[in-house]
DNA sequence: ATAGTGACTTTAC
DNA sequence: GGTAAAGCCACTA
């Protein structure tokens, strides 16, 4: 028998990473941010079961959101602040502002346009 | 295995 | 209202 080589763990391509269950968990919370409202990075984790791993979320909706059907711009840092930096920030408050939410610098009213799950 | 980084959050001034 | 520091998770320069 030839010695076969140990399968060895690598680096995740993204299409592997977008099977990573953590990853669908959090993109199906993310899809389920109801239109004109928003939740933050750490609510999404949480809802996500993954608590206190907000950053995680961030780094998710960087690398695979840009170009899917999930509404990454109801995702807000946890005093209703844009946390995105660049371009995208202004995109980002465009698509919020097409769907009612009121966006001055930057932020947004956590306590009007926040999200509660248990409305879904 | 260690150190650095980031679309984060919380706490303490 | 604001800044600073520390804690947090997972990825990687």
């Amino acid at each position: 028998m030839s010695p076969r080589p140990v399968p060895r763990k690598r680096v995740l391509t993204e299409a592997e990473s977008l099977q990573d269950e953590r990853v669908q968990r959090i993109l199906a919370t993310v899809d389920s941010i109801p239109e004109g409202r928003v939740a933050s990075y750490g609510q999404v984790a949480e809802e996500a079961g993954l608590p206190r791993a907000a950053r995680f979320v961030g780094s998710v909706l960087r690398r695979f959101v840009a170009n899917r059907g999930v509404p990454w711009h109801r995702v807000l840092g946890s005093d209703g602040t844009i946390r995105v930096v660049g371009g995208t920030a202004r995109d980002q408050a465009m698509l919020l502002r097409a769907e009612g939410v009121t966006v001055r610098n930057g932020r947004v009213r956590m306590a009007e346009v926040g999200w509660q799950p248990d409305e879904e």
